[in-house]
DNA sequence: GTCTATAGAGTGATAGAC
DNA sequence: GTCTATCACTCTATAGAC
């Protein structure tokens, strides 16, 4: 249910009235509560597991997948610009993690986050790294991407997005960084 | 009114109805509506321009004013570091910056990032570094601390923020990161 | 007949305004 | 405290598929 997605994402989850979803999405009141018997709290929970799913199957998988990690770490930068429509979309699970709701959701918000964090950074050990640093510049991706978001938000600038992630890109071993490596002594 | 920040901070604008704002603060709707009769969203315009105020003058302004810039902008972290409580605490602007009501706050949002991202790169262009190259840190620096709230958060562990603020101090041009640039050809 | 999807009036509770 | 609007939600009725 795309349509739902968005409501939730344009309005929160205390904004995404009943009324609101049943405009967007078309769906009377009867038809909602036949999909989601749970209400408005199992509509965010469906919304977030299709979210995770998404990312499960286009950015973590191939982290812990792919056997070329740069290759996957790459695509990962790819697959992130492509969702968050280089800044014009917002994070909905970092929208959730902020909301008075947080504590219904807290299991798949913490899932989410942990799950990209240590899939990156596993990825980052596979390809070199030792692990306390893979650990630390993962957050520093996984952080700079959802702040990048607010920041392109509030100052309605998705440029600072792009910034963002140019950076973070070359941070996580894009092929500047690796040319650099292998500059060191 | 520290309670009435507090309640907003927690609960968000929309969580933080009035009945939560009056147990919170102890003040009745009468009173409520008495000092603030532009209603929730003035109450939540006046924590707004509270917490503007606060950064404005321990951050800010020494980010402007200070004749060592390197040491208004390690003071900056200091200050930083306090006031979100090393990441138990959440940026209540960043909240309002997701939250459904966000368009009635822009202007002060808008504010306070900008603000915080112009001083910072200004500073760091009298510290030395060229104009292109300090917005880019400045913009790492208030969005990286943005992402590590937001994932202090999410994951329930403010040494994610510790850990962001540590790594944002350096690039920032702490004392390391000036003994680094010292040794560079 | 049964099953699934739908519509929408009507419920009590609570919101913010005054 | 009183007001009205709106909230999430329930329930009954009904449509067509099989």
């Amino acid at each position: 249910m795309p349509d739902l997605i968005e409501v939730f994402r344009e309005h929160g989850y205390e904004g995404a009235s009943l009324s609101l979803i049943g405009a967007r999405t078309g769906l009377g009141k009867g038809s909602l509560y036949h999909f989601f018997p749970g209400g408005k709290e199992e509509m965010a929970a469906s919304v977030l597991a299709e979210i995770d799913a998404w990312f499960e199957h286009r950015v973590f998988a191939p982290l812990r997948g792919d056997p070329d990690p740069e290759a996957a770490i790459a695509a990962m930068f790819q697959a992130t610009d492509l969702y968050f429509r280089s800044g014009a979309r917002m994070c909905l699970i970092g929208i959730f993690a902020l909301c008075d709701a947080r504590d219904r959701f807290a299991g798949a918000i913490h899932g989410y986050f942990a799950t990209w964090t240590q899939t990156l950074a596993e990825a980052m050990v596979r390809s070199g790294r030792n692990p306390g640093e893979a650990r630390d510049i993962a957050e520093d991706i996984v952080g700079g991407i959802q702040g990048a978001l607010v920041l392109a938000r509030a100052v309605n600038d998705p440029g600072v997005f792009a910034r963002a992630l140019r950076r973070l890109a070359v941070r996580g071993g894009g092929l500047s960084s690796v040319r650099h490596r292998d500059t060191q002594p």
